[in-house]
DNA sequence: CAGATAATCAAACGAATGTTTGAATGAGGG
DNA sequence: CCCTCATTCAAACATTCGTTTGATTATCTG
């Protein structure tokens, strides 16, 4: 039983606080879970802030570096990068995890969280883990997207990992199955670059406002054509 | 002095709420930052859930209010609807709300969360202030967006639904103003629609598959004809 | 002004929390 | 078997929390 008290603390954690979050889990309903004793928090751990640490570092360490590796791939293929080639590298890794089983939907909402509600005492995660993946990331979109200027791909950076927070958090695998006309679940991965690469690769705004949304101009999908800029009929 | 406490308590509370959570944040730390007696709070809510509830009531049933009153002058005008106005009804006035003070822009970090981080007492609350509206917004990009499946635009509607989340949450008109090139904050409903509106209306998946991230196909950007497909270049 | 109601106050209450402690038990090695 | 270290245990501790209570103060109305 080398590590079983250890393993049984960390599913448990992991399974209550993706529920009711970190502040609304205390430790004693972790333990009583894990069938532990409360001590064995402090005797594995240190502490329940530490305990966090161990429970994002777990699966959120071997992802990154999976996450890094297929961008560190694209780049090495010595041809142009698309959108969705990185969309898929950045993405794919944890909607697999996602897909393992329970404990993977679990964690996958704790990222979607992660990315929002961390305590205090823990404000460091998110740059611990995900700075150099995200900046790697947006050095790939830069390339992919050249004609973007940085501050508007920025917005579109965050705008991507919105969409993916939510994504994690909002929609479990059996709500995907539920949508069987979307395809479920082995489609999301394709709704998903479907909607970010065409969000992604919107022309850039013009300077003087050319995309004011009073109707002038609007994208439709010409289905010869793809979508294209149409002026509004007058009525 | 007829509400005077109770709206320093409102303010205070918003305030720690949107900085620290819900569970995070304690009644001594509210009533602290707003001057007031620890039992003001049950003297004038009865109890924490219920200060949670007034904080989201005072603010979000004017905002829900004003964007289910733009949306039906949309469907009244008589005609066919864009993409863009459905969107720019939904949320601009959450953004002008974010830009009238600090207590806007912590409103919508509230919002944000409130997508996301809901306590377990409080589980009613999204669809009490939410689901008419969404319900609404749905059947409008539904007429807007014919060519998609009823269960693929569920998928956008919610990847739209996290682009906003993360918008209030995670960017302040301080951060809008730090990307000058991309024009700012009056520039950051331009720059949601543009946005949006391109992955709202990228064409449906394929029942076979045809958007398969394998780079075969991707979505080019030609200055002529606007967000095209184009085959790769074999290598 | 007096009485009634509204609002505030400090203290107390009961519960819950994370951490600590020292004893007890388990496991491994000589 | 004995010793050492690892692990678990129950109890205690100190702190924090939301709620309640009864007294006090403030405000309003006739």
């Amino acid at each position: 039983m080398e590590d079983d008290t250890r393993q049984r603390l960390l599913d448990a954690a992991e399974a209550l606080f993706a529920e009711h979050g970190f502040a609304d889990t205390s430790l004693r309903a972790i333990t009583a879970r894990a069938k532990a004793n409360l001590a064995a928090v402090n005797y594995h751990f240190g502490s329940k802030d530490e305990l966090i640490r161990a429970v994002f570092a777990r699966r959120l360490e071997p992802l990154t570096g999976e996450r890094l590796a297929r961008l560190a791939a694209l780049e090495a293929g010595g041809r142009a990068v698309t959108v969705e080639e990185a969309l898929a590298a950045f993405i794919e890794p944890s909607l697999r995890l996602r897909r393992e089983g329970p404990h993977g939907e679990r964690f996958t909402r704790l990222l979607g969280r992660g990315l929002i509600e961390i305590p205090d005492s823990l404000r460091e995660l998110p740059r611990h883990h995900y700075g150099q993946l995200l900046e790697r990331f947006q050095q790939i979109l830069a390339r992919t997207l050249p004609h973007l200027p940085p501050g508007e791909l920025r917005w579109r950076l965050r705008f991507t990992l919105g969409v993916l927070s939510f994504t994690y958090i909002a929609a479990s695998p059996r709500a995907a199955e539920a949508d069987q006309i979307a395809g479920g679940e082995e489609r999301l991965l394709q709704q998903l670059i479907r909607f970010l690469s065409a969000g992604l690769r919107a022309p850039e705004l013009d300077a003087d406002g050319a995309a004011a949304p009073d109707g002038r101009f609007q994208q439709v999908f010409d289905p010869s054509r793809g979508v294209v800029e149409k002026a509004r009929h007058k009525i």
